[in-house]
DNA sequence: CGGCGTACTTTGCATCAGAAAGTTGATGCA
DNA sequence: TGCATCAACTTTCTGATGCAAAGTACGCCG
């Protein structure tokens, strides 16, 4: 019986990313399209960190990039796809469980006794 | 005024690591100190990895490492020191508000419009 | 027409997670 | 006793990858 209750598989690698973990927060949390420069202000990346990572999200079928211009000027927009969506709210639900495991943890074993030093 | 409000700075990657804060939870929830062999099987582990990761806790201060003996078998224990376990809190008030963010990113940005062909 | 700035991309390096192989020593058994 | 096996870890290796620095392309200003 293999149990792992704390192996957490749920917890993709493509998702479980700083960069990319906030990448796809702020293009949950705005319906329209983000620009580059949008997303580099928001999460604080550089340019070419952002461009990796978005990179990365594309290839995984998690957003979709658009290149196109405003006016003149080269626009690269981007937003999540359905399936990015879902998967996000997948990784959250189990992120969830994470933070409510581990906060109850935390409580729970506050006062750690003396370092007792083994009986044998 | 460099605003990045999901750069999520708290997100260390030490902690933030699938295996690791596997590894962490586990500790956080039980008191007493706990085995190799019991870690292995709570986090879903192979020896090797377990072996790397509790390296890199360790030499992070985050966990205290014993090795002894048990009758005459190898016993490793392991238990999350007071500044691991504080690191470990700040870490998940950090997640906490991610999973907030982005769950309430999630849900507002639920009807996302046709992909509209960018004006120009 | 030459430098500057914007908007990205590409390259390179250093790190690191995971798998596989290695080590040490106790135990079973013939 | 000698050999094989198993338990409990550790070390080594390799491919992936995050990040930074350099590079590219193009429009704009003077």
């Amino acid at each position: 019986m293999p149990e792992a209750p704390y192996a957490y598989d749920g917890l993709d690698r493509v998702l479980h990313e700083r960069a990319r973990l906030s990448l796809l927060t702020s293009l949950a949390a705005h319906p329209k399209p983000l620009a580059f420069a949008d997303l580099k202000q928001l999460c604080g990346l550089t340019d070419g960190n952002l461009s990796r990572h978005l990179g990365v999200l594309e290839e995984a079928g998690l957003v979709e990039i658009r290149k196109g211009y405003e006016g003149r000027r080269p626009l690269t927009t981007c937003r999540l796809t359905p399936a990015g969506r879902q998967r996000f709210v997948d990784y959250l639900t189990v992120l969830e469980r994470v933070v409510r495991d581990a906060a109850e943890a935390a409580r729970q074993g506050q006062v750690d006794g003396d370092p007792e030093p083994l009986p044998a």
